[in-house]
DNA sequence: ACGTAATTTGGAATAATTCTAATTATCGCT
DNA sequence: AGCGATAATTAGAATTATTCCAAATTACGT
């Protein structure tokens, strides 16, 4: 009898991933993965750790620090960082721009055409080559965003 | 006989804006600002603190801090965080993006036509609406710009 | 099963910033 | 010029976010 042995939870990348960068997967890394894919509110590492330990009570924060670590590595999730403060945890991989609203606290993931980050890039004067460009949007949203 | 009262090296600017904001002019505050206006490489707090602290021996860390923060609030400075690590302060008051060179660490302000901001506002789905775009570049700078 | 290397853990250490309470400076008024 | 009220500065303690470290655990290939 076969059973299945990944869990449907986890996207069959992550432990291919891990694997190609000569990581393990392990149920720490696959769990905070899977929190940061499940709500994607942009948390900070402790709020990871509060949503993971239920479910792995024994995990320790400087675990948690080290997974988000070596996922950021893997290219698997984006470290954010707009305003002092703690780092946050993005899974959307797909170039994006973020909006923090200043009456909520909230940061929403913005997509904008693939044609304006090129647009962005190709206005650095001569001799800057960038290979990643962030943008943040400050300001209200609405409440129907979300 | 008539003196010059004002120090050359303050813009007038400063003791306007702060009597603005119902605030006084301070000679820590002046000095502050003059040493951002100086050397505009986004330095941190500690940094400004070290520049600042053989003009005026007696200012203490959290003045800086103080000083700092009250110029963020008089709209003559901004605060600028990318990656985790210290805020660095920027005098630059135009809209600009910068450029975080990933070799030497630098940050260099870049002018973008003002155009391209009201352009990518005007890409943000309805519902939001943005006060302030901050926009940053990772890469690599040739040696030229500085 | 066994040895090796990766990973996790808890706690200590560090870095950045904020807070607090006491002192000092400044302003307006007389 | 002096006084009282308020603002600003100061030193150090406290807090927050993160990293470091050495020991214990786990997983992998043979």
């Amino acid at each position: 009898m076969v059973t299945v042995t990944q869990s449907p939870r986890h996207p069959a990348g992550l432990a291919q991933k891990l694997a190609d960068s000569g990581l393990r997967s392990t149920p720490q890394r696959e769990l905070v993965y899977e929190v940061l894919l499940t709500k994607r509110d942009h948390p900070t590492a402790d709020e990871v750790f509060a949503r993971v330990k239920p479910e792995l009570p024994g995990i320790s924060l400087a675990t948690v620090y080290n997974c988000l670590e070596t996922l950021v590595q893997c290219d698997l999730v984006r470290a954010v960082n707009f305003e002092r403060g703690p780092t946050r945890y993005c899974p959307n991989l797909r170039p994006h721009a973020h909006f923090h609203d200043e009456l909520t606290g909230q940061t929403h993931d913005v997509d904008l055409p693939e044609t304006l980050f090129a647009k962005l890039k190709s206005e650095l004067p001569p001799g800057f080559d960038a290979n990643a460009v962030e943008i943040t949007f400050r300001g209200k949203a609405k409440s129907s965003a979300n």
